[in-house]
DNA sequence: GGGCAATTGTGAACAATGTAACACAATGCC
DNA sequence: GGCATTGTGTTACATTGTTCACAATTGCCC
């Protein structure tokens, strides 16, 4: 499967997205070229670690010169697999679901949200936005039809990790969770969480010497 | 201040919420001990790890028996500064803005939002929830009167920074940003962010082999 | 009340990650 | 066209984090 990948840390890569992010507000600065020095100074990072990064996966930049915005954007994205479109689901349209249908953020960056799913019979057939909400029994033709490759997790705790199965089963490769919990999923399917309350748990420890 | 603190790597830290849940549950369910192996098998990591973990801050299982759960909870509980009430504001009443503060999940943990802010005029003085929106000028009063420790922002990224700077002059020292940006804080502050986008940027580093 | 099975806490080995050092390619100035 | 400057890519080193292995302790059972 990925044998010609030389095994990039995983932290490397979650900082990839952090270079695209920064790398698109040069560019749309109007800048052409950035140190490893100056990208460094943006992202509070030493530019050792940034070049390090981006070592593993070729050289882009010129010495003496630095890095082309454009062409290092149009590498990492290509890296990332950001070139294209992403189809996600949503499952849960609850008040959670809701909100992230109606969040503009995805669209812009190629994540589009073009199905939603709910269990509860007072939901399906209901609209959120623009999508009609479905029953959880389409889920697998709906992924396999319309090629969708991401599921959006916004159920209570309590029905993640039986979403989660059903998701994995009708062949999703990536979940998006927002529920309270740490789901199980087989080898193969990448899981991320959203989970501001856990975000809030770990800042109050530095925090609760100065209540 | 923290002199007796032998320096806690941060990734325990962020680790002992996830324990805090996981214990939770297993009282919830009417367990009264845990062994480091069945609480590792909950949460996918190794027994080591956690015992590693907990002894960073003392020694609260029983050789032979294993955790009681009741107890090892209110030790987290009282490590981590949960046992209290935490008050935090809101800053920018937007779409995303609204859902936090509708959003169920942070009361039963002890997190309250006690107010909003917006630097729209048009914004200011309409009710969010139970939350009159307030103006921005009113953030220093109301951090000092009311004690709030933690700021959550919701503006748009260009706003960010600014907001930030704005929320850490009024003596706030935790932050929980949504806006999709990498902010600059003082030594002191914490800040976590929530950015989805970026959960899906690195996400799809694993997934575009097989889209 | 003593042996036994279970499970902790922890120092030491190992692995991963981050930082610093540096040789040298590209650039531009005079 | 030399020469100083800049900033990469890479290797070597330092730090941090994880896993292992086992002595020490506990409670149970007979």
């Amino acid at each position: 499967m990925n044998v010609m990948q030389p095994e990039v840390p995983e932290v490397v890569v979650l900082r990839l997205p952090l270079y695209v992010r920064a790398l698109t507000q040069l560019e749309r600065e109007g800048m052409n070229v950035v140190s490893s020095q100056q990208l460094g100074e943006r992202l509070q990072m030493t530019p050792a670690q940034i070049r390090k990064d981006l070592s593993y996966f070729g050289r882009f930049g010129k010495q003496g010169r630095g890095y082309s915005i454009q062409f290092l954007l149009e590498e990492l994205r290509e890296i990332l697999g950001l070139t294209g479109e992403w189809r996600a689901c949503l499952v849960g349209v609850g008040r959670l679901g809701r909100a992230i249908i109606n969040y503009t953020g995805f669209a812009p960056e190629g994540f589009t949200i073009v199905a939603a799913f709910d269990s509860s019979e007072n939901q399906v057939g209901t609209a959120v936005g623009d999508l009609a909400v479905r029953p959880m029994s389409h889920l697998p033709y709906v992924v396999n039809e319309v090629g969708v490759s991401i599921g959006i997790v916004a159920v209570p705790a309590a029905q993640a990790q039986t979403v989660i199965d059903r998701l994995v089963e009708s062949g999703i490769k990536g979940i998006l969770n927002y529920a309270p919990v740490a789901p199980y999923v087989p080898r193969g399917v990448v899981v991320r969480n959203i989970d501001p309350v856990l975000s809030l748990q770990s800042m109050t420890f530095y925090l609760k010497n100065e209540r």
